[in-house]
RNA sequence: GCGAUUGUAGUUCAGUGGCAGAACGUGCGGUUGUGGUCCGUAAAACCCGAGUUCGAUUCUCGGCUCUCGCUCCA
């Protein structure tokens, strides 16, 4: 059966990796004391809007309408959703969201038009805050043993040096996309790009050493973020050109690459909500699923019941406790096929035999090595 | 959205203007208490629509889709 473009199936092993990714990324959210939100996935297409109308994201959302005719649009992220959430709340607030967002654009590799991402805002925060949200990028990726590098910059500072340049107010974001194309496409393209704005000295300036840009009163800001980050060891990347799409942010912006993937893996910033300055970041969990490189260890026991259900079952809900537990009803010729075909690791035969002796044969499937045991040593067996 | 490319069982790939094939996988059996070997057997596909033709899965056109660029983004 074949997906809709840009919509994928995951069954399988692929599964089970995500999961697995799924639940790193979410203990180590915990560990940093984030707590949980789940948000509609679909919204008034006007709420939608109002945040950013002039951003692309916006106009890359699906659109739908109900009975009533009213203008519906399903989330492209969740940091919209979060002027919700955040009313009311003691600050800072802390909430992490896992969970599928769209967005009606062009898909290629490792770009979908349904995907699942992994966001963390905290609502009141400093540059401190900043820092700590950095440390669980480190964190996660560390855990799933992806090798990346933290890109960042200052949105202040790339203002200032646009006013430094009399840049006109109309053309700054258009001057901020071309330089972000900077690590994409060549100097060469972007310089011819700028001219039309009359501002291909900029170019000359983001090339610069990182020592020309303390003179930017806004550089203050990276060197504070800096020292934070010290503070938690980590290594950040000051990219001057890094820009980022969306409009709403106003001051650090960061972007994580990682040296196997073209595409950007995880991307965030800091921005106001209602006179409320935060910071946070989406990582896309399809992305990262595909960088970790995790053993997904099957753990799993498989019951052969040789006619004797009663049994099996009553085995089955006493290890189900600390071991995920199958019971197969039939012959164990196909039920060590089974095993095999799903890579369960062991196998407990239950049958006259073992009821007779009082004890349970378990077998391990790759040594082929069996053992009659009492049901209370199975815990040890295992381990 | 634009340009190039692709489309045949679940997967990977053959093939033909006239009955559509394999391998792997799946189901069943050989094997009613022991698997990863073997043997037998079954189910299972020509992306959709129009046109040309006695006849189209094959040729033509359009759409959809796959992959890769571009714009943009997680």
């Amino acid at each position: 059966m074949k997906t809709t473009k840009g919509f994928c199936d995951y069954s399988g092993q692929e599964a089970l990796k995500r999961t697995k990714v799924k639940k790193t990324i979410e203990e180590t959210f915990r560990s940093y004391g984030f707590e949980p939100a789940e948000t509609p996935i679909i919204e008034y297409e006007e709420f939608v809007k109002e945040n950013n109308p002039n951003d692309d994201a916006v106009s890359e959302t699906f659109k739908l309408q109900d009975r009533g005719k009213r203008k519906l649009a399903l989330r492209y992220e969740f940091t919209f959703q979060l002027k919700r959430l955040m009313k009311n709340k003691k600050l800072p607030y802390k909430r992490y969201q896992i969970g599928q967002v769209f967005r009606d654009e062009p898909i290629s590799a490792n770009r979908f038009r349904q995907f699942t991402q992994c966001d963390i805002d905290i609502i009141g925060s400093t540059i401190k805050d900043e820092a700590e949200i950095l440390k669980t990028i480190s964190d996660i990726l560390k855990k799933l043993k992806i090798d990346f590098t933290i890109n960042v910059n200052n949105r202040k500072l790339l203002n200032e040096i646009l006013e430094e340049q009399k840049i006109k107010e109309k053309d700054k974001k258009e001057i901020i996309r071309e330089i972000d194309k900077l690590d994409k496409l060549s100097e060469k393209e972007v310089k011819k790009n700028l001219k039309k704005y009359e501002a291909e000295k900029i170019i000359e300036i983001l090339k610069k050493p990182k020592t020309y840009f303390k003179k930017y009163k806004s550089y203050e800001e990276i060197k504070e973020l800096e020292k934070f980050c010290k503070l938690y060891k980590i290594k950040i990347n000051f990219q001057p050109n890094l820009a980022r799409g969306l409009s709403y942010y106003n001051g650090t912006v960061f972007e994580v690459k990682s040296s196997k993937m073209k595409e950007t893996i995880l991307g965030g910033g800091s921005y106001i909500f209602d006179k409320i300055q935060c910071t946070g970041y989406g990582a896309g969990l399809d992305r990262i699923t595909t960088l970790a490189k995790i053993q997904t260890e099957n753990n799993k026991i498989l019951i052969i019941s040789l006619n004797q259900d009663k049994k099996a079952i009553e085995i089955a809900e006493k290890i189900r406790e600390s071991v995920p537990v199958q019971i197969f009803y039939g012959k164990p010729g196909k039920a060590l096929e089974y095993a095999n075909s799903y890579k369960i690791p062991f196998v407990i035969f239950i049958g006259k035999e073992e009821i007779k002796k009082k004890k349970i044969k378990i077998k391990n499937m790759e040594t082929g090595k069996e053992k009659l045991i009492s049901e209370n040593q199975i815990k040890k067996y295992l381990s």
